[in-house]
RNA sequence: GGGAGCAUAGCUCAGCCGGUUAGAGCGCCUGCCUUACAAGCAGGAGGUCACAGGUUCGAGCCCUGUUGUUCCCACCA
């Protein structure tokens, strides 16, 4: 048994404890235990990345379920890893090379430049495992996955050669997402809408036989330079004439067409639509219906390139010389303010380009459906159940997934072009030559792939798919899935219809949805805010299980938390509790020098008190693991801190300084540090070392039973509660007739079981210098405490104030003639008692019954106070 | 344009299947260094549960509407 300091040291304590489990082995998962799976597999963060307080709040929820389930007898497994990130770790890298040596990627190369990605990452990738170490997370290290290893790459390989094989990946022209900024295409999810107030130019296209000229609107003037016709509908009586006649494009002088298409809306601006096929979506569909030419104007890093007066112009600098120039002409009708929904990168916020560009894409359709009926058929649980709305919702409208980026740093698309015949051959292993012409001299694509197409594999190819592994076999389907709102489209929902086309099989029972840690004010944490809370600093300062328990008390799954100083300070307090709560017992057990003698796995209840906690402590195991089991993390850590404070440290303890049991103190905190384990892992360890029963190996708290709830450990609590209720009664008198903590007074008891308020008690817990069971002779100088069982009586001579006295005993019995009334005007109702059920009409009587018994107290008074 | 969430004490938030007199932390007031803990103990003040209707024996909770607020999705040029 080690002693314990008077304060809490989290600092030098948590690297022990974690050392302490390392060398136990208690994270490793086994397939071959003959226990029940559990399995999470952790959302990999970015390899670039720093911890930050949403990956503290992610993990500890994770680990708050694996270390529950873990001691609930499951074959736990957390598999910890980290995603390659592709645009975030090739900007890294290239920042770093810029201004350390003042190379672009291009000066290297490719290979070059990827082996100085691989460099990077040996070097620095991946910090972010061992800060999540720090938190105490539970992970099996021995798994550790990286999303550009062997085996990950393997996987994604066969699941694109499958998708192509089975026609479920294309490569085609389309309007992409184009990110002039990142240089790359984006997927529809990557890219982010933002209301942005911008003007909204009316521009006059002159018909080419002189007859006049549209109008034309667009947010967007630089694009004209690539229209190639003017929409109306057929059905506009405006422009019925108007239809196949030719108009000339202002500034560039090509003739283009007026077409009649159902695109154009009569009931907009002037009804004149212009059509941009390569800039546009919807002017690419109508321009594949007119055959209309796509002339693209904008080049890969959102210049002008259409070799004419703007040529190599920034398209908001051609934008303003076009404006300027069409206002010269007179061609400007005019400029409208108007906010505008504007499409921005979501890792860099430059405006997103719709640009006509070849892709490959993953054809949606056929894989969503599979997906949604899982969800809908609740084969897969999102908890809060609200979330598979959004996911329904978004997977119902989805799009094909633009799956190629014009990076280096992912996973090469795995796709030969031979430049004979223009076939494209898609394989597993590195061809040598064109699969349909034989010709050797084959090309492949230099695209990598959508990072997150390797994040959809995470569940299974971690777990060693394609391969049929033991782990695969074991440990797949995953049980729960923890992850941020914001993330469903990006990965949840890719996991699912990815885990359902390859494995046949759902990667997951339950997806557990949390929110946003906000900062005090409420906003989103940013670096260009500069208000992100360090979780690492706050470890250093507060301790780990604090961190922890900020996070999860009293948070409702699925919705935002603020962070603040004053909460993640209160629970280092809790902690501090817990310790001197356990400083206490282990001295109680050191003087008693009961180690040897008393068996602590079984407790031998001896007094009412010891009746009482374990009661309560059984009800608590039933709470806590009612809430556990529907993911109340929230709730269940806040009956355990209650029961702690309250019930353990503020009764139970105070009692045992009158009459102690070892061996119920003994057990009582120990199953309350199992209990409260998987929330504050550090501590309860500690504490546990601590105690007669911890030790290493086996003996180590982390690999103990869960409590679990037993119904012989109901025992009758009445009799503490009555003395709770006097002691509480005793104390708001003396307070109210403010004597000071410390002054003794003589106390007299009259109850009907005057056994209830021991001697002891009386003079421990409300400083009763002696104590006499009788109604005292002379009452009109006493003050009295009044419960429904009880009646004390302290002579407080110079205190008293019969009025005083009178008003405030009036004033208690006026409220509880009040209650009474409502309650037997309640019962008397038939409508109620016929119709509510049986035990909230018991509950109802009962209650009735106490405020008359505590009436009785109060009026039968060997003083005439009240008259009834 | 669709969809979802939220509105409860000064602040941040809990509140299960509808069932006592609506809770916690922090803050505030009063008294205490009562030898586990002042990072603590004891006592206390503080709420028209956004608003208006409705259902029910009974509503913070269910229904309808209103207001305010946040978020997600969406190719109205």
């Amino acid at each position: 048994m080690k002693e314990l300091s008077k304060i809490y040291d989290p600092k030098t304590v948590e690297p022990e404890i974690y050392d302490l489990w390392m060398r136990g082995d208690f994270f490793k998962g086994r397939a071959d235990s003959g226990k029940t799976p559990f399995t999470i597999v952790i959302p990999p963060p970015n390899v670039t990345s720093k911890l930050h307080i949403g990956h503290a709040y992610d993990n500890a929820l994770q680990d708050i379920l694996i270390r529950w389930k873990r001691m609930s007898g499951y074959a736990a497994l957390w598999v910890p890893g980290c995603d390659h990130a592709g645009i975030a770790t090739q900007i890294k890298v290239e920042e770093m090379l810029r201004s350390e040596r003042g190379v672009t990627k291009h000066d290297l190369g490719r290979d070059a430049f990827l082996a100085e990605v691989w460099a990077w990452k040996e070097k620095y990738g991946g910090e972010i495992i061992n800060q999540l170490k720090r938190l105490g997370s539970s992970c099996d290290w021995s798994r550790e996955r990286f999303t550009m290893d062997e085996g990950c790459s393997r996987a994604v390989r066969e699941v694109f050669t499958r998708l192509y094989e089975k026609g479920l990946i294309y490569k085609g022209k389309r309007i992409v997402n184009w990110c002039p900024n990142c240089v790359t295409a984006l997927s529809d999810v990557e890219v982010e809408h933002e209301d942005r107030e911008s003007a909204f130019y009316k521009i006059r296209y002159p018909l080419k036989d002189g007859s006049g000229y549209l109008t034309v609107a667009t947010t967007r003037p630089e694009t004209m330079l690539g229209d190639t016709a003017v929409a109306v509908n057929p059905e506009d009586p405006r422009y019925s004439g108007k239809i196949g006649q030719l108009l000339i494009l202002p500034l560039v002088g090509r003739e283009i067409p007026i077409i009649g298409d159902d695109h154009a809306d009569m009931s907009l601006g002037t009804g004149c639509v212009k059509i941009t096929p390569a800039h546009d979506p919807n002017d690419f569909e109508v321009g594949k219906r007119h055959n209309l030419p796509v002339i693209r104007i904008l080049d890969d890093y959102g210049k002008v390139n259409d070799g004419g007066k703007y040529d190599g112009m920034d398209r908001y600098d051609a934008r303003k010389a076009i404006i300027a120039d069409l206002d010269a002409q007179g061609l400007l009708e005019g400029i409208e303010n108007r906010s505008n929904a504007v499409g921005t990168c979501y890792r860099c916020g430059a405006a997103v380009e719709p640009i006509a560009s070849e892709q490959w894409f993953v054809k949606m359709k056929p894989l969503a459906e599979p997906a949604i009926k899982a969800v809908e058929d609740g084969d897969i649980k999102f908890v809060p159940e609200r979330f598979s709305k959004n996911y329904l919702n978004w997977m119902r409208n989805i799009q094909d997934w633009c799956v190629s980026r014009q990076l280096w740093w992912g996973h090469q698309i795995p796709a030969w072009t031979c430049s004979e015949c223009g076939h494209i051959t898609v394989s597993r292993d590195d061809p040598t030559e064109c699969e349909h012409c034989r010709g050797s001299s084959i090309t492949r694509d230099g695209d990598v792939l959508d990072t997150w197409f390797s994040s959809a594999l995470w569940p299974f190819s971690t777990l060693g798919w394609p391969d049929q592994t033991p782990d695969l076999d074991f440990f797949y389907p995953t049980s729960v899935l923890v992850t941020g709102y914001d993330i469903i489209p990006f990965w949840v929902a890719r996991m699912i219809f990815s885990g359902l086309e390859q494995t046949g099989k759902k990667p997951f029972d339950t997806v557990l949805i949390h929110g946003l840690v906000r900062d005090e004010l409420g906003r989103k944490m940013s670096k260009s805010l500069g208000n992100g809370i360090d979780p690492l600093e706050m470890i250093d300062d507060y301790g780990a299980d604090a961190l922890r328990m900020n996070l999860v008390m009293g948070v409702d799954a699925g919705s935002d938390t603020r962070f603040t100083q004053k909460k993640i300070e209160s629970f280092r307090n809790f902690a501090n509790k817990l310790w001197n709560a356990s400083r206490f017992t282990l001295m109680q057990l050191e003087t008693q020098d009961s180690r040897r003698t008393e068996d602590f796995s079984a407790p031998q209840p001896r007094t009412s008190a010891d009746r009482w906690i374990l009661s309560k402590l059984n009800r608590l195991t039933r709470e806590v693991g009612a809430n556990l089991n529907n993911f109340n993390l929230g709730v269940a850590v806040g009956k355990i801190y209650d029961f702690i404070w309250d019930d353990f440290c503020d009764w139970y303890i105070e009692l045992s300084k009158i009459s102690l049991t070892p061996s119920v103190l003994c057990f009582t905190l120990g199953e309350t540090l199992k209990l409260l384990h998987p929330f504050m892992p550090y501590i309860t360890e500690a504490i546990w070392q601590s105690l007669p029963m911890g030790g290493e190996g086996s003996r180590a708290l982390m690999i103990q039973p869960y409590p679990q709830y037993d119904d012989n450990l109901n025992y009758a609590e009445a009799e503490i509660e009555s003395l709770i209720r006097g002691i509480r009664a005793i104390r708001a008198l003396r307070a109210d007739k403010n004597v000071p903590t410390g002054k003794r007074t003589k106390i007299y008891v009259s109850a009907d079981n005057p056994e209830r308020f021991p001697e002891t008690a009386l003079q421990r817990l409300v400083f009763a210098s002696d104590v006499e069971y009788d109604t005292p002779p002379n009452v009109s100088d006493m003050v009295t405490a009044i419960t429904e069982d009880a009646k004390f009586f302290i002579p407080l001579n110079e205190l008293v104030d019969s009025a005083a006295e009178q008003a405030r005993i009036a004033k208690e019995l006026e409220k509880v003639s009040a209650d009474r009334d409502r309650l037997m005007a309640k019962l008397a109702n038939p409508e109620f008692t016929s119709k509510a059920p049986e035990r909230v009409v018991a509950a109802e009587r009962e209650r009735l019954a106490k405020a008359e018994a505590l009436i009785k107290q109060l009026t039968a008074d060997n003083r005439v106070y009240f008259t009834e």
